[in-house]
Formats: C-alpha cells, structure tokens, sequence
DNA sequence: TTGTATGCGTTATCAA
DNA sequence: TTGATAACGCATACAA
C-alpha cells in the first residue's frame, strides 16, 4: 500500500474526461470569459470527479509568475523578535491579506550574516512576485538591490538611509506628541523620557517627538536611553531619578521599558502616579497588567502588517503607490497617567 | 529605463557561453560527478559572469520536488501567539535548520475556517518536500490528510487524537516532577497547581506530571484551571488562596500565569517565597524579572524548532524517524522557591 | 467559441 | 566524459 498514489491528474486528463481540448479546460479554469456554460460545467464536473489542482510550477514556468510574496527577516530583528506581539501581529496582517489574494508567503530569514547572499540568490531567481522587507538596520543594501533588479519591494518601518523603497510605518511623533500633551495637561512639569535605541527609526523618530513636544511647550529635555528591554528600562530610570529626583513625568519608548521603569519606582518609594507619571509606547498585552496597568500609545501593529501586503500585492500588480504611508497611533489612558 | 532587466540568462546561455552542452551545464551545476575539471571550471566561469541562477519553476516541473517546507500554523493557535517568544522561537530553529538544508519555509497560516480548504489544496499540489504543523487543536483533521496523501509530515506536540503523525515534544512531565521534587525537598508540605487548558497537551501533561509527582509523595492534589494568560493566573491564585490558605507552594504551568500568580499573592499579604513558593513553566523571557525573578521549568524552544526541521528534512530524504521526540526539559532556580 | 501547436527551463535517458 | 533529445504540465498565439 505504501505510496501507492495514484498518478496526479493534469490538464490532459480533465480534457478527456470532460471530452474537450486542453486550451479549454485551462481557460475554464482561468476564469476565461468567452467558454460556453455547458462546456463550462463539464470541466468543472471533470476538475472535482478527478480532484484536479493545477501545478504550480508548470504554471509559473510559463506565465513567470509564482503568486507567492515572500518576507524577508534580518537576523538582528531586534524589535520584531524582543517584543512581545509584534512580529507575529505584522504576520498574522501580512497573512490574512495575502489569503484573500490567494498568494503564498514565504519566509526568508537570515540567520547568519552570510544569509544575504542565499536570500538575494532566492529572490535573484524571480520566484516571487513581491517583497516585504521586515525591520531593516542601518545601511542594509537590501533594498537598494532589490530595487534595482525591479522587485516589487515595501518596507516596514521608514529606512534610514535614504533607499527609495515605499515604506509602511505608524506615526511615532503623533502618538507621542499626543501623550505628552496629556501630561502637560495634567499639570505635570519636568517630563523626562526613556527612548530607544538611536540607530533603530522607532528609537530615532519617538525621541525626535518628544523633544518636539517639549520645545513647543518651551520645556527642559531630560533623556536618557534604553534598548527596549525591560532591564534597559530599569537602570535607565534609575538614573533619571539620580539626575533629577524631581522629575514628576517620564515618556518611555515601548512597554516593555516602561514595566522596567515602574519597577524603578516602585523601588525608590515612588508612587504612580501620584508622584510620578509614566506612559509606554506599544500598548502590549502587558500594558494592561502592569501596576498600576500602563497608559500607553497603540500602534495598529495587525494594521501595518495588512498594509504592507496590500500595497506589495498592488505593485505587484502594476499599480503605483504612495513612498510612505503613515497609520495613526492612538493614547489609551490607564491608570499610570 | 523602467523595466529594462536584460533577460535572465538559462542553461542555454551559459551552455554557449562556456562552449558545452546544456547537459553539461545542468551536470556541473548538480555537482554531478563525472565532469573534467576543465570544463567545470570552463562552467563555473560562465555561470559566474552571467550571474546565473536555476530557474526553480523549470527544476521543479522535471524534478518534482521543491526544495521548500510548509509550516501550517491553524489560527486558534493559543500558545504559539500568545506566549511572548514561543512561536517566534520555533521559527527560528525551523529557520536556521532550513537555511543549512538550503531549503524554503512557506509559511501557511490558517486565519478562518475556511482557511483549511486552501491550506489542503495548496498541499495537494504537491508544491512542497514536507509539511510541519504547529500545535494542533484536538481533533484537526489536517494529520489524516496529509499522511494520506503520502507527504511528509511532522508536527509541534504531542496529537490530541491518535493521528499517528510523528511529533516533538518537550518532558512536560519530567519538568513538572523536577519542580515538585524542589519544593518537597525545601520542605514544601500543601503544594497548589494553576493548570492550563484541558483541551492543549501542554496543559493536560503539566497536570498529569504534577498529579502523578504528588500522588508519588503521598500527598494531596490542589488544582485551579487557567487558560495561560497573566490575568487567569491572578484570578486561579486568588481562588486558591481562598480554599486553601495554609497553602506554601504553588507549581504553575506558564510563567506568565505565574506573573499573574505572583500579583495576587502580593496583594494578599504573602511573601514569596519565604510564606509561599512558586515555580513558573516556560522561561519566558520575563520570567527573569518578575519580582522575585521566577524559579521556572525552560523548555527547549529553539531546539524544538530545529529537531521539527531535522525530521521533517529526514523523512523528506526518505529516511524513518521515531513517531516521538521528547526533548529534555531543566529547573531553573531563581527566588521565587 | 474551440482546438492545435509551441515553448517555458530543467532533468534525465540514451547514444556516442 | 559528453551531447542530443524527450519529457515535465501548463498558457497562449494562431487557426479553424
């Protein structure tokens, strides 16, 4: 019995079965529009009697086309693998609109600084009709190359070097700006800020906003910076209340910090947030069961990764699209501030 | 300039190019063994200089295979999203045992029901050298078919059902004995549990180990059920207190029920774990640096994401696998107990 | 509207 | 050791 399976039908035998051609059972099954109904319904009576499935690469062999995207992973993907959801929130995004254009995804992650080479010799081959690039750092040539060999490609995250790829990222100063006016609001005055990494965009563009916000309140910047892991925001408050014990506010920059940074308080006898205020970034599923549960800035994580397949599947299909997209983020008030 | 990609160079060019046949070509490029070295370095030239790469579609239409392997993730896949680094962890071993096979991860996830209908045609196919599935829910017919089929197949976990799919899994139970072992040692004498769900392996086997440890010392059962979030943890730890407030150990099955754990038993007055000791499952990342840093059972989630890679890659090579993997699980002390 | 014929880029069989 | 040549399964230009 064992691997007895039967020889997978292919377009040939549809074609007798249903007593046509085989030009005409692929037209069928393309959606072809001039096919009579009744010829029409005899393949497709063919196509489930024999439980046809088209074969893909015969198929993109011919028509240069694998309906496949695939989304490429650099190893140190700090954020998409440190924090909590992201990564499979951009996913689960990604998935669910490539399912309703029925492209596969595939995955290309780079493990090892020489997965460069293998990732560019996959894509090098054409197989795939587009791109999305996950969380570049610095100076990737990724893009640069990609765009050269005219891959459709989009990026998740603005790039820091200038590469002209079109990019999906959530509006950092907005949500940031958003919460320190509604510190300002509630009276508070010296508002330090635990930021991120300075070589990452949601480091860079979430500090840029604070010290925005700040100027235009015509108040001091009080900065010290982590690298959005708990520990990182920990010490990072530590020090800010060495420097200034009289700060009554502090911004950090994801979530996960911030619980770091309510840890620190708790430890200096600091209450929160009687004395001090604290707002993350993220709105992780943590922000929720901190204590006090954490005021913090949402970004449409699920969001951005449906949008970084819409706007590939439409380069994809030939259709220009905007250099960047913005989405909104949006302050959700707990107990912390 | 738009579009102007020189056309991508097949055998045939590299053939002319190096003044050999195209089976020659095709013979040095599969490290074929009986070649000249001359020619193959004639070849190798060529291939070099015109930047050739195999058109998969074309190998795969002949060969019949594709070099690539499915991950079919179905969506209610509770551990794998909800658990900070779980999913994300099984990637990359995945990942990195692919990239070393010079294999592709197609990545098929399930988001509605009717996702399944496409998962089974996409597998039909036949696209794919072998299929791993994550963490199945009960009675998912998903095995069945696709052992019928004849493809190979792997899954995350111990079946539910008795579908005879070979699968990893880590000790559960050997990690729950160890930490109960622990308490008794220290002197533990009522020990508690926060399950998980009844209807995942990974909660009916942390059961089973912490029953089956218990009954092995002589001592009685305390069981509470939570669904693995933080908040169940709070809510079970409470219920616990309740009926059993003499309690000094409690055993839980996630480290982030544990958190959760940890919450209720400060807001009730108890000390940890000098009033009750507390044992985690997991060693999530946050287990580090809940207050006290949590003792926890580390699974090996890498590793699991490799072996589930190695199998399915060995089955695909038409070697035998053993129908269970069970890979070690280890106490890690922290304060918590 | 339908059928015929051709080619997509490989691998593999068979001769030479 | 190397070279012709025949599939592999499909889409499509061209005829009918």
């Amino acid at each position: 019995m064992r691997d007895a399976h039967p020889a997978r039908p292919t377009l040939e035998t549809v074609a007798r079965l249903a007593g046509v051609s085989r030009a005409t059972v692929s037209r069928v099954i393309n959606g072809s529009v001039g096919v009579t109904s009744g010829v029409r319904e005899a393949v497709d009576r063919a196509v489930d009697q024999l439980g046809y499935v088209p074969n893909p690469a015969a198929r993109s062999l011919v028509s240069r086309r694998t309906d496949s995207i695939a989304l490429v992973v650099p190893e140190p993907a700090t954020r998409m693998f440190s924090d909590d959801a992201f990564f499979t929130g951009i996913l689960r995004g990604i998935g669910q609109e490539l399912e309703a254009a029925d492209k596969q995804l595939v995955l290309l992650l780079a493990s090892t600084p020489a997965s460069h080479h293998r990732i560019m010799r996959y894509l090098r081959s054409r197989t795939v009709d587009g791109v999305i690039l996950a969380s570049l750092h610095g100076a990737d040539p990724l893009p640069g190359e990609l765009a050269a060999m005219g891959v459709p490609v989009v990026a998740s995250g603005r790039q820091l070097a200038g590469s002209a790829v079109p990019y999906i990222d959530v509006d950092h100063a907005g949500g940031v700006k958003a919460a320190i006016e509604h510190l300002l609001t509630q009276g508070r005055t010296r508002i330090a800020t635990i930021a991120g990494p300075q070589d990452m965009v949601a480091g860079i563009d979430r500090l840029a906003g604070y010290r925005d916000a700040l100027a235009a309140a015509g108040r001091r910047s009080l900065v010290e910076i982590g690298d959005f892991t708990r520990e990182s925001g920990t010490s990072a408050m530590r020090r800010l209340l060495d420097d200034e014990p009289a700060l009554d506010a502090v911004f950090v920059a994801s979530d996960l910090m911030a619980e770091g940074a309510l840890r620190a308080l708790r430890q200096a006898g600091r209450r929160v947030p009687q004395d001090v205020a604290v707002v993350g970034f993220d709105d992780a599923t943590a922000a929720r069961s901190t204590e006090p549960p954490l005021t913090t800035v949402r970004q449409p994580i699920h969001e951005t990764g449906r949008m970084l397949a819409q706007q590939v599947l439409k380069l994809a299909a030939g259709e220009d699209i905007d250099p960047a997209l913005i989405l909104p983020t949006e302050l959700v008030l707990r107990e912390s501030a």
